[in-house]
Order: C-alpha cells, then structure tokens, then sequence
DNA sequence: TGCACACCCTGAAGCTACTATAGAGTCAAG
DNA sequence: CTTGACTCTATAGTAGCTTCAGGGTGTGCA
C-alpha cells in the first residue's frame, strides 16, 4: 500500500510516518519503480503499535526501547514492566502538578470577578505579587 | 544590577533573561560603559511577573498578551478575566486528558504481572491491539 | 493527445521555551 | 599580571512533529 494509505488506516499524517521512517521507528519500506514508498501488514502492525503508544504519551525513546526489546534477545518482559511503571510515574507526577497549577489559577481568578478598571484587577496583582518557587528540573518529559 | 544578580533575585538563569529580551518580553535595558546590561526596580517587576506566569504555565503569547493588557488603553480587565478562564480550561482539559490516559496505563499494566516470555508479555499484546482514536488537534498547548 | 488534479518525493525551515556551546571581552582580587 | 568569575554575541540543539518549496507520477476526462 502506498503511504497515503497507511497514513488513513493508522490515523496519522503521511508526514508523520516519513518523520518515523527518518526516526527509526518504522523500518524502511520497498519502493516501487516510481520511487513512492510500498508498505505490506507488517508495517501496519508496526505503525499502529508506535501510534498507541504514542497514544499513551510515550516518548520516542521510549517506544524505541520497547520495540527494541521486542527483538531483542531478552527472555522475559521484566524491563517492559519496568518501562510502563515509570511511565505510569510520570503521569502521576504530571497529575499531580497541574491539580496544584489548578487551584492556584482558580484562587488567582477569585480575585478579580468583576469588571473592574486595569489597575485595581486582582488578578494582575496577584500574578505580581506571587512568590515563584525556582522551578526545579522536570522529572517528567510531559509538559 | 547586572544580570547574574537579576537571575538569582528571579530565580531564573542569565540565558532565560536574554532570550526573554529577544522575544520581547523583558524590555531592553540600558547598558554599561562595558556593554553589560544593566537593570533597574522596572526590570525586577516584570520579570517577577513573567516567571509567575510560567510557574502557571502560560505561553509567552499569554503573557504577552497580558503585558499588552496591562500598558494599553484598555479601561477593565475584562479581557484579563477571560484570558484566565481560558488558561484554566486549558488545564483542566489537560488534567482530564492525563486521568484518562493513566487508567488506560494501569489496565495495561494489569496485563502482565509476571517476569513471562516476552511472546506472553500482556503490555505487548495490548500495546499492539489497542483502538487509537486518531489524535484531534490539541486544544490547549499543555503537553 | 493534452491537461487537470490528486498524490508522491526530498530537503529545509518553523514551532515552544528554553539550554548549551564556542569564542571573545571585562573586571576585581591577590 | 594573572587568575577566575562574570559578561557578551551568535549558533545549534531539544521533542515531535508540521509546513513549505519545488519538483515528479499517475489517472480520468475531453
């Protein structure tokens, strides 16, 4: 099948898939004498395995390991576990700071309901006032 | 001050300073006789504000926004207002967006609890099998 | 046959918000 | 007078694509 194709049956942009082809992640296809590039099931499997676990916000690196270890010579999936768990503690970490980031905005926006002029807007003030923490290096690759 | 000092009072490093200047952010300060840059109360000010903004994770077209608000002639903060409230939906999206994904996570997890054969592994076999629904267009610029 | 139009190709640049690096100048202390 | 901490500019790198420029290919219709 041509990339237009795989591009409809993976839900995905034919730029996508070429970006994956240049990545690594997805194997390099036959081309036809025209030089467009042919695609077979396998590719297919593969492509929809790379989206879901995009799906999942899994990094490129990430999903790398995964088919890695998928051919690799491991014996058992003990490092996949692994892999999923901390990607399940990066989810949480991210969770947990954009609930906090939350109740900030929704206290910051308590201060201003009504229409008022730009200089007594609580909200600026607020946003002035704040007493930001350095923020320390991500754990998390989430934004 | 010099830059060096105006980062550690905002608690942010001297590259961030100078890549505010050139998006425009921070307002170009008088230099000295060295070419250093040279920042006054104003300075501080802002780019106290700024990073506040950041710890909540508003874009710099937000912030931008915010800081045109602020110096124009506008007469309420109306606008303010429903900057905020679209920022904090942004977020919840984003929330409701990771709660969904860490269920999914941890069903997948659920899958494999044993050191098996990698041709056994759950995760694996669920990774492939999984229904994406093709990503829409992100409706917040939070990762 | 000619042509329009949808598809395919490559390579490079753009996006966000920084971070890092190279190579050079400045300044104060010892 | 040298050492070390600071400053300067300009450039490239990060992640995961998206967009664009400038072409080639293939099919249906008049």
């Amino acid at each position: 099948m041509k990339i237009g194709e795989l591009a409809q049956v993976a839900q995905c942009t034919v730029e996508t898939i070429r970006y994956y082809e240049k990545e690594g992640l997805l194997p390099m296809p036959d081309r036809t004498v025209a030089n467009y590039r042919n695609y077979g099931q396998s590719h297919v499997e593969r492509l929809h395995f790379i989206r879901n676990c995009r799906a999942l916000d899994m990094t490129h690196a990430e999903i790398r390991s995964l088919l890695g270890m998928m051919e690799g010579p491991a014996r058992d999936c003990r490092a996949i576990n692994q892999l999923l768990d901390e990607h399940i503690k990066h989810v949480d970490v991210r969770i947990s700071e954009l609930l906090q980031l939350q109740s900030q905005l929704v206290m910051l926006r308590e201060l201003c309901q009504s229409e008022r002029s730009i200089d007594a807007c609580g909200i600026l003030h607020g946003l002035a006032a704040m007493e930001t923490a350095a923020k320390p290096p991500r754990p998390t690759h989430l934004g």
